[in-house]
RNA sequence: GCGCGAUUAGCUCAGUGGUAGAGCGCUUGCUUCACACGCAAGAAGUCGCUGGUUCGAACCCAGCAUCGCGCACCA
């Protein structure tokens, strides 16, 4: 065997290993095979992004769930991919066109420009699955998909043209969220609102000089008509669109408006006061310009009063309006300025307030949209309610559970979602417009378009539509548009989907959505359509302040970084470690320091274990020759195994981490390794081998569960140990431990336990009084204990040792000289010999000790002197209350005594 | 305005009715034959506030406060 290095250098062992796995095809899943399936479909990253603390959180979820599932004899398959992401890769493609040869995309064509994003992803795409496999990440490659594959995209196509045809999908022209940076329609999702500072502004609107004879009858007696009329607006450089003034028509200040006009004071018009209940009289002067063409409520408001449409920004956003010169051609928010001043000299701006209210950004190009009346394709949700059922009848299961809530509020307050996009990369829409229209007679405007996979049959009289869709309209087929029929039959509906809260409505809602509309499943039933089961709602990474880790604010470490630093596993465990769900994560470079810090530690355990001789694949384990210790660990590694199942049902992966660490760490390591050297360094053979057993028992039972969270390091020591017997198989199947006590009697495993807590109990106690007395680590100490109790005897040279006692005697009869520190432990009273004791430091020791245990006993008397408690609680509780109440009296009897003695 | 989450040790967080916990940081002692990425010991908390339920509340209920997030509104 060969021998273990000294130090763990995970930058050569991961990368090995990782080779070797993939070489070996363990991630291939296999549709014809006899296991049962569990399967995850990966949220496919940018093909042309960089692994993010995002990306290594949520894939090494993923990873734990498939690497368990494998070695619990399930047919794994977690399929791998990459998204084309149409507006992200876009715009870096046109930045970087921008930079290195000062051109837009117009300036070198659709078909060049689409040329340039397939070099930038050929040259860019790819890393991050390279990262992926740096992270252990174990996905079965040979299927990697792309959402630009080309059945894929056919795929993409003919959904599109299925819903056209049950009329779903549907072209108008609607008011739509306008990013005039990246110059394209965004569905409400994409936008984002933000609270702004900002003003309002309250123009004068002069009276057109004109009332009817007819309304001036209406207005009150003797009060003639204004002859301004003030207006608040946040817009000014929009007014050249207003095309009405409204009031509330029930409001007493302005009835009489309405049906009279007002010149609008900038390109000068005649606007008609019209009055409208959506108007809220509360708000500024209570009344609205109505500027349909840039605002949606303006918009709907000029239906209903069948107001004319005046657009006055170009797509960029800047101005477009040759009748006012000063502003035309001005940026928007420059003209707002402009139009205030120009207001102003005009006598026409009443006052400015500031006013802060919420402005809709581009979460893309974090510019502030335009609502924009524009020319679109829209989805009508199908589904919707169905999707809502399978939520509520928990068929798919959220976890945490009030994500369920989020979701549901999305679905029941859905509006039809604009798929079109004026962008390039992406999907083109499968759509054609008849290049000379036929006139339109009555209803029939399909006769001038065409949609459908194959263009139609005369070209030459059609032209396609332009734009291009959504990235996550073909997103949300990716759960089985990734499987062939083969694959879809064996492993659709997915097992689990693990991704971040904030794509709910983006991608998981509409994954369950497609899932119910197309049916890839293998049958009708429901339960058979739904993308996944189970949903793992992730936490979002921020840093140590709280903030988002974003590339601005360059507060995201690079993965990358840290696995060369603390290795891959170590990240992994660090990161799941600190990862509560449901809650967001604040991230601490420490936390990752102590993963990989874990990670050495296992390493030191396994090489301990290997200086005493091989291990053995099959440990035999002689129940009578078991130490009492040994028992200990093996109940306590029982314990382990239910508690993390438990956690793992309820995708608690910190709670799971947590515990690996405590068991190894405190019970395998501080204890039961230390515990057990005494029969490591003896000459008993006997009791040495069973103690090395069971060493490796619990060794190889660890290493397995710990396997999905650290799958190099313990591949490693799989191989290195031999725990894969002679076959020297892989871990990467091996059966997940089973109890290790199953066939112990009860009665066995809690004498030994008790025998073993009062052990550890008394061991503390001593390290206390060592402490205490300033006798320092490595000196070797002298005690005495004072007990009658024969029990114990045979267990005496482990407790010397784990006191780091120089010498440890039992007498019954002892009779210490005033001042030598004393604990009342389980075992009896333990004495700390020293040349010189010192009195006055061990009476205030004493003092404070007795102090407490009054205290204690004080609080437990109360309780059982209280009626209502003994006889009202469980009686389990009443019990535990007075075991404590003895034992506490009985401890402070033996210290008043001890004190006593010293006076 | 509606909804969701949080509030526990200096920091980050566990803790779903019965003796307040972990890691880091801090203090003390230690290069003791796996490990200083370590070992041992220790100090440190009116569990946000106010009520209620209960024999008993960090935990359940109500209200309040503060912070964060989402949705709606925003002239």
């Amino acid at each position: 065997m060969p021998e273990l290095p000294k130090t763990y250098d995970p930058n050569a062992v991961e990368p090995k290993w990782y080779a070797r796995w993939e070489e070996a095809g363990y991630f291939r899943a296999d549709a014809h095979s006899s296991k049962p399936p569990y399967s995850i479909v990966i949220p496919p990253p940018n093909v042309t992004g960089i692994l993010t603390m995002g990306h290594v959180l949520n894939n090494t979820i993923q990873d734990i769930l498939a690497r368990r599932a494998r070695m619990q004899g399930f047919e794994v398959l977690w399929l791998p991919g990459t998204d084309h992401a149409g507006v992200g890769t876009q715009t870096a493609v046109e930045k970087h066109l921008r930079k290195t040869e000062n051109k837009s995309r117009h300036d070198v064509g659709r078909e060049e420009f689409l040329r340039r994003v397939v070099e930038w992803q050929d040259k860019h795409g790819g890393i991050i699955i390279q990262q992926l496999k740096r992270l252990g990440a174990s996905c079965d490659w040979s299927r990697q998909r792309y959402t630009f594959d080309d059945d894929y995209v056919r795929a993409v196509e003919s959904v599109f043209v299925d819903l056209y045809k049950k009329g779903l999908i549907y072209r108008g022209r609607r008011m739509i969220n306008w990013d005039p940076a990246a110059q394209t329609a965004l569905s409400d999702e994409e936008v984002i609102s933000q609270p702004q500072k900002g003003k309002l502004y309250y123009v004068r609107y002069e009276m057109v000089d004109e009332p009817t004879p007819a309304r001036v009858a209406l207005t009150r007696a003797g009060s003639p008509p204004p002859r301004f009329i003030e207006v608040a607006t946040t817009r000014p450089e929009t007014i050249m669109a207003d095309t009405a003034i409204a009031v509330h028509p029930d409001d007493p200040r302005y009835q009489s408006l309405i049906g009279m006009q007002v010149w609008r004071p900038l390109a000068r018009e005649k606007l008609p006061v019209i009055g409208d209940a959506a108007i809220d009289p509360k708000f500024g002067t209570g009344i609205l310009k109505v500027t349909p063409a840039h605002d949606k409520l303006d918009f709907e408001i000029g239906v209903r009063h069948s107001l004319p449409v005046i657009d006055v920004l170009h797509p960029d956003g800047r101005i477009n309006c040759p009748a006012v010169p000063e502003l035309d051609g001005m940026e928007r928010f420059a003209a707002r300025q402009k139009a205030a001043e120009l207001l102003a000299e005009a006598e026409l701006l009443a006052k400015e307030e500031p006013h802060e209210n919420s402005v809709g950004f581009s979460q893309r190009s974090e510019v502030p949209i335009e609502p924009r009346l524009s020319e679109q394709w829209f989805l009508r949700y199908p589904k919707t309610k169905e999707a809502l059922d399978v939520v509520r009848d928990r068929l798919i299961r959220f976890f945490p559970q009030h994500w369920e809530k989020v979701y549901a509020q999305w679905l029941e307050n859905i509006q039809d979602w604009c798929i079109s996009r004026q962008i390039w990369w992406g999907h083109r829409i499968p759509a054609w417009y008849r290049k000379y229209q036929i006139p339109e007679p009555k209803s029939q405007a399909d006769e001038n378009t065409y949609v459908g996979l194959e263009p139609p049959p005369d070209p030459e009289n059609w032209t396609q539509d332009p734009d291009t869709l959504d990235t996550w309209f073909s997103s949300w087929l990716w759960a089985y548009e990734t499987m062939d029929a083969e694959t879809r039959k064996k492993f659709y509906p997915t097992s689990a989907l693990v991704t971040g809260p904030d794509i709910i409505f983006f991608w998981v809602a509409r994954m369950i959505i497609a899932g119910l509309e197309f049916k890839p499943g293998k049958s009708d039933r429901l339960e058979d359509n739904i993308p996944f089961r189970d949903v793992f709602l992730t936490g979002l990474i921020r840093d140590k302040q709280g903030r988002k880790m974003s590339k601005s604010l360059g507060n995201s470490p690079d993965p990358l970084d840290l696995i060369a630093k603390y290795g891959a596993d170590g990240l992994r465990f660090g990161l799941m470690r600190i990862s509560p769900s449901g809650q967001d994560i604040a991230f601490d470079e420490k936390q990752i320091e102590e993963g990989r810090n874990f990670a050495t530690k296992l390493w030191n355990a396994a090489r301990f274990r290997q200086m005493h001789g091989p291990s053995e694949a099959a440990p035999c384990l002689g129940d009578h020759a078991l130490s009492i210790y040994s028992i200990e660990v093996m109940a306590r590694f029982d314990e382990l195994l239910i508690e993390t199942e438990t956690a793992y049902r309820g995708y608690k992966f910190n709670e799971v981490a947590q515990r690996f660490y405590d068991f190894f760490w405190g019970d395998y390591c501080d204890w039961f390794i230390e515990a057990a050297k005494t029969d490591i360094f003896s000459e008993d053979e006997a009791r040495k081998r069973s103690v090395l057993a069971v060493m490796d028992f619990v060794l190889a039972g660890f290493v397995r569960l710990l396997h999905p969270f650290m799958p190099h390091i313990t591949e490693e020591l799989w191989s290195l140990l031999g725990f894969g017997g002679e076959k020297e198989s892989t871990i990467q199947f091996a059966e997940l431990p089973t109890p290790a006590l199953a066939a112990m009697p009860p009665q066995t495993i809690a004498g030994a336990r008790q025998k073993t807590a009062k052990i550890y109990e008394t061991i503390e106690s001593g390290r206390n009084l060592r402490a205490a007395a300033k006798v320092p680590s490595n000196k070797k100490a002298r005690f005495i204990l004072r007990s009658a109790g024969e029990n114990e005897s045979q267990e005496l040279p482990t407790i010397s040792r784990l006191l780091n006692a120089e010498d440890l005697q039992v007498d019954a009869k002892f009779q210490p000289e005033s001042g030598v520190p004393v604990a009342v432990t389980p075992l009896g009273e333990l004495y700390l010999v020293l040349a010189t004791a010192d009195k006055s430091a061990e009476r205030e020791r004493l003092d404070k000790e007795i102090a407490r245990l009054e205290g204690e006993v004080r609080t437990v008397e109360a309780k059982l002197s209280n009626a209502s408690f003994v006889q009202r609680a469980p009686a389990a509780v009443v019990e535990e209350h007075r075991t404590r109440q003895a034992d506490f009296s009985d401890q402070l009897a033996q210290l008043r005594q001890a004190r006593a003695a010293m006076d």
